[in-house]
Order: structure tokens, then sequence, then C-alpha cells
DNA sequence: ACACTGCATCGATATTTTTCGATATAGTGC
DNA sequence: GCACTATATCGAAAAATATCGATGCAGTGT
């Protein structure tokens, strides 16, 4: 019989091992790091905060909280759709962002 | 009487404020964006999960598993430091390093 | 004091990232 | 088709980052 454990609710995310309990390979390092650049920089968190304190949010509604011309707005919104944190769904002529929750569990869990 | 309620462990945790429930103020989203960097490397993501897996690591045995020069890995290991993440300790010649879990705690919160 | 050792800093280079104006693309309405 | 609109892509400039050899500095042992 196979040993068993409980396991919290972060760890059972993870996808690449976690900092904490692994040495990370090469290859799970490269993953997380990509995932954490995306996270680092100001810009790209604020509007990652805007998406996912909404629903959902029009990329129209994020150059004037950016502070940020719409190309740069475009080209942030496109790293953290790339990097899992954020699906993009277009309507129209609109483009409409929702958060990803699971990809966000998952950096949680590699940090546990 | 004021409000009260549970709140789960991470989100006691925090310090920065939270990306999934507050929009970020540009100073929360530059202190976490200085967080972040610092794991959106793999050479340091690797250096992070050696000291975690341990109690303590000496400098000296960080050289070969990162596979950068002493210059390089002293560099990445400042960079952790100043982030908060790890802690460091000289004692003689030699430099050790342990991780700062509160640190991580906080930057888990603050996917939260 | 001197030689030696482990780590930090300096200086330089190559690469990556952020930013925006200009322009392209795709969808709407006439 | 044509004018118009919202978003994406391109091209270029400026800033930040990763890397390492050379060197500096602090601590050890003789």
């Amino acid at each position: 019989m196979p040993k068993t454990r409980t396991l919290p609710v972060d760890q059972a995310a993870t996808c690449c091992g976690s900092v904490c309990t692994d040495v990370l390979s090469e290859n799970a390092a490269e993953s997380l790091a990509r995932s954490f650049t995306a996270l680092s920089d100001p810009v790209r968190l604020r509007l990652l905060s805007c998406v996912a304190s909404a629903d959902e949010v029009c990329a129209c509604d994020l150059l004037e909280p950016s502070g940020r011309s719409q190309p740069t707005v475009s080209h942030h919104m496109k790293l953290l759709v790339d990097a899992g944190l954020v699906e993009r769904e277009k309507r129209g002529l609109w483009v409409w962002y929702r958060v990803a929750p699971q990809r966000l569990a998952e950096l949680r869990a590699a940090l546990s």
C-alpha cells in the first residue's frame, strides 16, 4: 500500500515544484521565473489588480488607471495573458479581460 | 462595536494589499514588484530553493548548484536579501543564508 | 606583519525590458 | 465599398539586468 498524506490546499495546486520544499530543477525554475516576471512590473501589477477586482474589465478602461499609452497597456496585457494570469476575450471591437485564478494559485503554492 | 471577521491565514500576512481584492496603489505596486523581481530570475529561484530546502546554507555551497561565477552568485544573493526573502549572517570567513518565511507569506497573501 | 581564504564591489559588455509614435488589423455602421 | 473605432504590431530609444574577470576587503592562522 503506497504512502499517502493530506496536503494543504495550496500544495495541491503545485505544478512546478515548491521553492521551499524542493531544490528546483532548471526547467521548473525557468517556468516559475517566467510567471514571476509577469508580476515584476508595477504597471502590470496594477493592471492585474484592476482586472482581478472586477468580474471583467474592458481594455479601454485600463488606460487611465495605468497612466500609460494604449500600445504600452496592450503590451503589458499580452504578457499577463501569455503568463496565464489573465484571460482575454474579444467581443466586437472590444477586448475583455478576466483573471485566471488557477495560475495565481499555482504561484502561491510555489511559495509554500 | 466594530465589524470583525475571521481572515484566512495568508490574508492576515498582507502588508501591501492583495492583487485580487484591491486596486493596488502605486506604492503598493512598486513594493510588490520589487519583491517579485527578485523571484523573476531562474538562477535566483534555484538559489532560493537551495536555501529554503535546508536550515542554513553557506555561500560557498551555492556556486556549484547554480552554475554561476562567485561574483554572480554574490550579486543574486544580495538581491534576495534586499528583497527580504533571505537572511544573511557572517560567521568568520563564511556567510550563511536562511530563508525569511515572513516575506514569502506576504507575497502569497498578495496573490490571494 | 604576512600570506591565505571567502565574499563583496567595480567596470565593462551583452541582453532584456519598458515605453511610445506610427502604422496595421479587425470589426461596426452607413 | 467607405469612414470610423478599438486593439495589436512595428521600430526605435532609453533604462534596467545578468554576467564575469579583476580587484578590494575582512577574517584566520602562523
